[in-house]
DNA sequence: CGGGACTTTGAGCAAATTCAACCATTGTGG
DNA sequence: CCACAATGGTTGAATTTGCTCAAAGTCCCG
């Protein structure tokens, strides 16, 4: 990767050096996302510490942020943007796993290599922190560790809801729970929830519902049809019938 | 297969009391599952204060083990035989979204309330430890909490597994899958793994892997006539031709 | 044995996919 | 500034995979 120094590395990248000496220059103190992320369990004292091992990462939409198979070495907390988690088989097809934003952790992985790739849907900024590094640092901050654990054991529960969603709901079904879920997740993020932001495109949609495009595009014109969401410029859509799109989400 | 030294209760199932007293009948330090488990990572005297909280259950097959909605009270260990995890929709439609053998672990919920509900597919044995209390437990154990992380992020990468399963494979790729993963299995716990016993009903199968029971009963006699499983009396098969079914687990 | 649950097989159907064409938006070079 | 290629999205028609409904076959277990 590239030298220190806050230039543009030869991959794009921005982000500030390691060095704890202008670690001040991006104070997780004055982080306005903390709260939504797992630092937030942490004090000052604590929160120096992480500061001293954390980089700022800034990449641009479509370039990818961690690759299946590679050695494990840092993990990340998303800063601002929306990032794909995939897995592909070999014949090409792809299942996104996840969509994360700003408050989500990535990389947990307690084995030495990646289970899946990770891509920057929009423009995203991520703090960056070196494995080891963190790792001996959580033996110091148990309440971080926790806050880990809680944080996997959601994103267990938030698994299962998509394997109820993959096997067993129809493709309106999983276009309205898709809609419902991220308006909620925005909501908690405090970003506009409705009309609410579609950055990723409808091959990413059929990719995680586990769809086509063309059901996707289907779908989402028979619910403009019946006047439960309204399609916007800029990728944005209206939840125009609240109550009858989480009834199609819950498979009512 | 009774605990020793105790009544049955009223909801059927038999238990060891709680009471530290006579706890060294069941000592942990002489479960021979123990190396499959969470508890491996902790030595005599820590594993002492595990036992004084334990309590060792036996449940016959189709009893339920935990609802999805009720009070998280408890979690699981299992000792030995195979409980279904699952979710349901309103109208009945129901996901498996895993299957648990000795030494799974069963209840990871840092919520109030469990978020699925679990039933023993077969007559099973359980290690069952008070919520609150393992919970007190962990502050002084980091090295369980670091292992329970560990055992989340494993199950976090086997749900993405099920997630490019029930999103991207055809009925015939998963039910190869669905063989190659139970054979895995299987052999890591030390278990016969070809043949290969089947525990579960076609049914459940069914909705672990988001086909219907006509699916995979078609399948499993298609995979036969292939000659790449043999399907033999008591719920066992044996996989015939390995290389052939891990081709077409991975989507070859 | 006999009965009930589970499994397998069959025939027709339907939801979603595939293949193909068309439309909209955007960015580029003449 | 416009033409136009490129990308992404939408729509249509035909196909297919897996589902539904129905019936027959097996396997336990008492």
């Amino acid at each position: 990767m590239s030298a220190s120094g806050s230039g543009r590395s030869a991959d794009g990248e921005r982000r500030t050096p390691a060095d704890p000496s202008i670690a001040h220059i991006h104070p997780c103190s004055a982080c306005d996302i903390r709260q939504l992320s797992v630092c937030n369990v942490l004090d000052a004292p604590e929160l120096q510490r992480l500061a001293e091992i954390v980089s700022t990462v800034t990449l641009p939409a479509h370039r990818t942020v961690l690759h299946e198979g590679d050695p494990a070495d840092h993990l990340y907390n998303v800063t601002g943007g929306c990032v794909k988690l995939y897995k592909l088989l070999p014949d090409g097809r792809r299942q996104i796993t996840g969509f994360l934003f700003a408050g989500d952790f990535l990389g947990l992985a307690l084995e030495d290599r990646y289970a899946y790739s990770a891509e920057a849907v929009s423009d995203v900024t991520l703090c960056r922190f070196p494995r080891r590094r963190l790792e001996r640092l959580l033996d110091d901050l148990p309440k971080l560790e926790k806050r880990l654990l809680g944080n996997a054991s959601n994103e267990l529960a938030a698994a299962q809801d998509q394997m109820i969603l993959l096997g067993r709901k129809t493709a309106r079904e999983k276009i309205s729970s898709f809609l419902v879920n991220l308006a909620a997740r925005a909501e908690r993020r405090g970003q506009p929830a409705d009309p609410l932001a579609l950055p990723m495109s409808r091959t990413d949609i059929a990719d995680y519902l586990g769809l086509t495009t063309e059901t996707v595009s289907r779908t989402f014109t028979q619910l403009k049809t019946r006047r439960v969401i309204t399609l916007l410029p800029g990728g944005m859509v209206a939840l125009t019938d609240r109550l009858a799109i989480e009834d199609l989400a819950s498979g009512g």
